[in-house]
Order: structure tokens, then C-alpha cells, then sequence
DNA sequence: CTCATATACAACCATTTGGTTGTATATTAC
DNA sequence: GTAATATACAACCAAATGGTTGTATATGAG
């Protein structure tokens, strides 16, 4: 199974635009549905070209993409670059498993 | 099984602490092995004050967590968090798999 | 054609971030 | 006691972030 890691660099952006409660939001809602970046502005107490900003970054992130229908931009969540900040995550859990395992042989050894 | 999640300010931190290339070498190194802070420091082209910051944001976002040996101030990765940084993450894929399900239940049931 | 809507983007500004150096304190080594 | 080590923390600074307003362009409605 090939598994496409982030760069350290994409790493940044992708936990960088999560690091924000609106932009949580934003990608809760174009994961689970099709909407404009109009409106997702309207649904926040911020200026549109603030919310422009926020869709922007998870853009920049990889966390949406934008596509054009009629004058709209469709925002769509793409759940393949959460997948990938969760193997960022689980492959710090297995470092601490890893040394667990470690430290269980070594007690084990210890017995012998 | 009672989870718990992280409030939105704490996954604010707990993200932004992940953001930087640095701050998650520090979590994988006191997730391996118990280290101290000047252990730590040593490791990377910057002050100790420098680093000193990346370990205090990252215990402040509860990823790691000091603890007084002597002189020294020895830190610890903190796998719940990690976790629970994963399930934020899970939730979100969730909203997504709703959505494709929901996709497919239309389908069927245009079908019929 | 004209007007309203949807988006893009530049310029600006306050706050936060991420580094620095300097100083202070506690503990260990001699 | 003195010197070295480990940490803490304040003050400072440049750059990035997150908001604003203003302007421009493209598309749809009448």
C-alpha cells in the first residue's frame, strides 16, 4: 500500500489551518455538503474576504478544493488530507507503542 | 466508553503546537525516550530559550508534560492527546462517510 | 444596457509568533 | 565557598496571522 506523506512543509499548512475553529467548521461543512464560498461567509460574523482568507489557507493546505460553476466556487472538503494528518498522528502514537514494546521486553529479559 | 473530546480553544492549541517541524521532532523524541530539556535543546540550531518556547507551547497544548528530576526537568510526550487530536480528525472523516452514505441510500432508492 | 451577485485581491493594521539576548535562581561538582 | 549546569523568564524585534475596507472583474437577471 503506497501511502503519500505529507512533507514537513504540507504538514505545517494542513495543522496550521486545523489550529482554527472556523476553519474546522469550514471543512465539517464541505465535507458533509456542496457550498459557495458565499455561503459559508454568511454563516460567520466576519467580513466575506476574511472568510475568503480562511477557505484560502485550507486551500493552500490541501484540505478543500475549489471548483468554478457559473460564478460560484464550489468549496469541497477532501477528506484524503485528513487521512494523511492522521497517519502523521498515528505513526507518533506507534514511536510511544514502540517503546512500550521496548520497555516490556526489557522487563520480560529481566525475568529470565 | 467515555471520551474526552478536546474543547475548541484546547484544539486550537494542541494544532497550532503541531504546526511547526520542530515542536513534532520534540514529541516524537520524548514520546521515544525520556529526555531532558537541555537534552533537547542540544539538538537543534537555536537558543535554549528558543527551545525552552517550543516545549512550553507544546505542554501548554497538554502534548507534553514536565516533571522535576533534580536540576533536571524531564519531558513527556502525552499519547492521550495525541489521540485525542486523532479523533477530532475521525469525526470529521465521519461527516464525510455520512455523506457518501447518504448519497448511496439516494441512489438505491432511486433505483427502486 | 444596467444592476445585483460572486469572487478576487491589494493595502492596511493590530496581535501573535518565533526567534534573540540578558538576567536570576537552584542544584551539582570541586 | 566557587564555578558550572539546568532552568525560568523578561524584554525586545522581525515576520506572519487574521481581521478590515476598498476596488476590480465576471456572470446572471431584468
Amino acid at each position: 500500500m503506497v501511502v503519500y506523506e505529507l512533507s514537513e512543509e504540507q504538514a505545517n499548512k494542513v495543522f496550521r489551518a486545523l489550529a482554527d475553529a472556523t476553519r474546522r467548521d469550514i471543512v465539517r461543512r464541505t465535507l458533509n455538503a456542496e457550498v459557495s464560498v458565499s455561503e459559508i461567509a454568511a454563516s460567520y460574523d466576519m467580513s466575506f474576504a476574511a472568510v475568503q482568507k480562511h477557505v484560502a489557507a485550507l486551500e493552500s493546505a490541501g484540505l478543500v478544493t475549489k471548483i468554478a460553476r457559473c460564478r460560484e466556487r464550489i468549496v469541497r472538503g477532501q477528506p484524503d488530507t485528513i487521512r494523511h494528518a492522521q497517519e502523521l498522528l498515528s505513526s507518533l502514537e506507534d514511536i510511544w507503542r514502540q517503546r512500550i514494546s521496548r520497555l516490556d521486553d526489557f522487563l520480560a529479559d529481566g525475568d529470565k
